[in-house]
DNA sequence: CTGCGATGTTTC
DNA sequence: AAACATCGCAGC
């Protein structure tokens, strides 16, 4: 068969273009191109080149929807050897553009690792010998993508003038990795080069680098270990040191730091379910396991016993628990079979595991959510730990969850399904209740010595402290007791609803984002005031603007605040703080786990990331600053993430013979989100939330759609979403519940009005194609400038 | 009538 | 997304 044709998705992420367009393929290019692969095609008007995704191939004689051949245009350039795309994935693109409400490419594109997008650019060239006298001194040819915006207006000027030519470019990302290096050129300079005594950094350096020969040669990293930047870059200005850029490779050197492990001896309850899984063919299961009751040790053989077969695993794990401490595990165990996926690579690292799995060096993928897409062939196993985590849910488009992409693969290979979690999502434990998932109990913790803590409430309204707004006295005895035994502490401070800002302390002014209703975050990095939905910033004010008083106050993050009161009280503890701020850098959550681990501190103060997977023996105690501040939020989930996050931190104490306690401070001691996590009683949460959650028809009993609509015009957002509902409940059978439309609870965000509808329901045969007329709807030509998001099961209201 | 900015249309 | 077409209006 001879395919003349291919069908192709192109990079351009809109409505009209979400469909495949027809391309001739050259005669030079048939024997290259198959499904699957990237290619370069004219498209539009200009014949910019873009790149674009086979997704079929078919002959000229299959073609109906165009009268003429001829009309087509043809590939410009086929981009790989090999697919990069297998038929699994575009099946399952398909499938995914039915209930995910986002665009073909951009699920195509949410498969790949981001060095296979091509960036685009304009290259200008011209035989005008004015504009080249003006403009092309130094070069022949201008890359659009150099200029400045005043630049680039000129330039096309011109070539509308036709004074320049434009020729369009793609590439795909360059995949080599440089380094920077530095080399000392000219000592001679060095030797004449007069530096003021006062410039004390400088003169430092030159006394360094006079004790160095020339054409040494340094990496530009390993020289600002001892000197600034400034200075390095002052000595490259001089023409004395010279930076240039080589090529290295991405070789992986983190298998060779890990000692290999073998497998641990099973408990009862751990082997019952580890036998459970690996007899199974296929299916989905839910493991329902205690903090600490070893569900990690039972993936681990559950994979062995996969690749035992021949096949292969994926383990997804939340982005904030893929430490090198998590992923080490994996590695001790199957050695180079594993490759790790998380955002913490480089686009370049990215790639090479990538290649790793596609060539099929590896078998086992451990990463976070958009590891599910990953090309490993003949998959046995895919395990999800937990799986409760919101994270797995993407909150921009495409909006999918990893969840239920997980169960379509597993699908399609036949392979088990593992969903593992100490308090698993309503949804997949109702699931396990209905028998549509295996339910798997692990009740006790594998470290036999390891007892589940005790845990005290601690009502704040009859332990306050007129000493300290965070702490009780009860707390604060403790965390003195603990220090002075030499263990450890562990206090978490629910962050939500917490940030840093500046208030006038005369009239309470606190400045906000003038595109958002919502004040501005304070950064002390940047010494700015930033917003963290449109990323506005503005200098922080010395006058306040509406009362002209200069008693601009600072107020810190929870975490900092907390820190400076618990010094205060307890003076000379050693405190770690662990939170947005401290944990910027690349590597810093590593380094302050590790230095906590090696007892450098007394206490971790932090904020949800310490809720997560520690485990150091040493802590005996862990204290919850404020457990309500989520209870009362907007949204039906606030009492089970309550619930997630206080057994998840309870869990870290007492993970050895040495007995554990925690402390909940909290407001609401009645609530039974708090008053059950304080006997770990997951089962008896369970039961009141879902009659909580039948009473008032909310997920699991009903499936949920939000319509997110969007406006700069506050009247049009609102007239636009009253259209939509009449359309919804018009369409919709009556057995749909259409809450709202509502302003979101932050109404405005870059500049944007945003009003919200949820749809609430059962049984909607129809439901795909009326939310598709929707968007059809809002294509029209009275709603330009509306933006619409639906989000399938959403995970935040916020 | 010319020249532009804003707005709309189309992309195999 | 971005080029190109079209519309409408200011300036002569």
């Amino acid at each position: 068969m001879c395919y003349q044709i291919a069908k192709i998705i192109i990079d351009v992420p809109t409505m009209q273009t979400d469909k495949p367009f027809s391309y001739l393929i050259p005669e030079e290019l048939k024997q290259l191109v198959s499904v699957g692969m990237r290619v370069h095609v004219p498209f539009g008007r200009g014949n910019r080149l873009m790149q674009g995704f086979i997704v079929g191939l078919s002959a000229a004689s299959n073609l109906t929807e165009l009268s003429d051949v001829a009309e087509l245009k043809a590939i410009a350039e086929v981009l790989d050897f090999e697919p990069v795309l297998n038929s699994e994935q575009l099946a399952l693109a398909d499938d995914m553009r039915q209930t995910v409400f986002s665009y073909k490419i951009s699920i195509l594109k949410a498969m790949l690792p981001n060095l296979l997008n091509s960036s685009y650019d304009k290259v200008l060239t011209t035989a005008d010998s004015e504009v080249a006298k003006t403009y092309f001194v130094t070069k022949r040819e201008i890359h659009f993508s150099s200029l400045d915006t005043k630049e680039q207006a000129v330039m096309m000027k011109l070539h509308r003038e036709g004074r320049i030519n434009m020729r369009y470019v793609a590439q795909s990302k360059a995949r080599i990795k440089t380094e920077k290096r530095v080399s000392l050129v000219d000592k001679l300079a060095l030797m004449n080069l007069a530096i003021t005594s006062r410039a004390t950094k400088r003169l430092a350096m030159k006394a360094f680098l006079e004790t160095q020969p020339e054409e040494t040669i340094w990496t530009y990293s390993e020289l600002l270990v001892t000197f600034s930047r400034d200075v390095v870059t002052f000595f490259v200005s001089q023409g004395i040191l010279r930076l240039t850029e080589v090529e290295v490779s991405r070789s992986q050197s983190y298998f060779d730091q890990v000692t290999p492990d073998e497998k641990k001896q099973l408990n009862a309850e751990q082997n019952r379910a580890y036998e459970a899984i690996v007899q199974a063919k296929g299916g989905t299961f839910l493991l329902e396991g205690v903090t600490g009751s070893g569900k990690t040790e039972v993936y681990l053989q559950v994979i062995a016993h996969a690749l035992a077969q021949g096949k292969t695993a994926i383990m997804l794990v939340p982005e904030i628990s893929l430490t090198p401490l998590m992923t080490n595990r994996f590695i001790a165990r199957f050695g180079d079979r594993v490759a790790i996926m998380h955002s913490g690579l480089s686009d370049g690292e990215k790639y090479d595991e990538w290649r790793k799995i596609v060539s099929g060096n590896a078998k086992v993928v451990v990463g976070a959510r958009s590891a599910i897409f990953v090309p490993l062939k003949n998959i046995g196993t895919i395990i999800i730990d937990e799986e409760h985590e919101t994270s797995y849910k993407q909150d921009s488009n495409p909006r999918y969850h990893a969840r239920d992409v997980a169960v379509w693969r597993a699908t399609y290979h036949q392979a088990t399904l593992v969903l593992g979690s100490a308090t698993p999502s309503l949804e997949t434990r109702a699931r396990a209740q209905k028998e549509v998932y295996q339910l798997l109990r692990l009740t006790h913790r594998a470290n036999a010595q390891a007892k589940i803590p005790e845990v005290r409430i601690l009502d704040m309204r009859t332990h306050l402290n007129d000493q300290s707004a965070s702490f009780s006295k009860v707390l604060l005895d403790k965390i003195s007791e603990k220090i002075a035994r030499q263990e450890q502490v562990v206090l978490m401070l629910n962050r939500r609803g917490y940030s840093s800002f500046i208030m006038c302390r005369d009239c309470g002014y606190v400045p906000d984002c003038p595109n958002c209703d919502i004040s501005l975050t304070l950064h002390m990095d940047t010494k700015t005031l930033n917003c963290h939905y449109c990323g506005h910033t503005a200098s922080i004010p010395y006058v306040c603007p509406n009362c002209q008083s200069k008693q601009i106050r600072y107020y810190g993050s929870g975490t900092q605040k907390v820190e400076e009161e618990l010094l205060d009280l307890i003076p000379g503890a050693r405190v770690l703080r662990m939170d947005v701020d401290t944990t910027k850098k690349k590597g810093a959550h590593e380094q302050i786990l590790s230095r906590f681990g090696a007892g450098e501190a007394d206490v971790l103060l932090g904020t949800q990331m310490i809720a997560k997977g520690l485990d150091f023996p040493n802590v005996t105690l862990v204290g919850v600053i404020n457990a309500d501040t989520a209870l009362n939020l907007p949204d039906f989930r606030s009492s089970e993430r309550t619930f997630q996050l206080l057994t998840q931190v309870a869990g870290r104490a007492g993970r050895a013979e040495k007995a554990g306690e925690v402390l909940i401070q909290t407001f609401n001691p009645d609530h039974y989100a708090i008053k059950l996590s304080q006997t770990h009683d997951y089962e008896g949460f369970y039961q009141h939330e879902m009659a909580f959650r039948r009473q008032l028809n909310y997920p699991p009993y009903f499936y949920t759609v939000q319509l997110v609509v969007s406006h700069q015009l506050e009247e049009e957002a609102v007239k636009a979403s009253y259209e939509i509902m009449s359309l919804l409940t018009a369409q919709l059978t009556e057995h749909a519940r259409i809450l709202g439309p509502i302003p979101k609870p932050i109404a405005r965000t870059h500049n944007l009005y945003h009003y919200q509808l949820l749809i609430k329901y059962r049984f909607e045969p129809n439901l795909v194609q009326v939310l598709n007329s929707v968007l059809e709807m809002t294509q029209d030509h009275a709603h330009k400038k509306l933006r619409i998001i639906i989000d399938n099961e959403p995970q935040n209201f916020m």
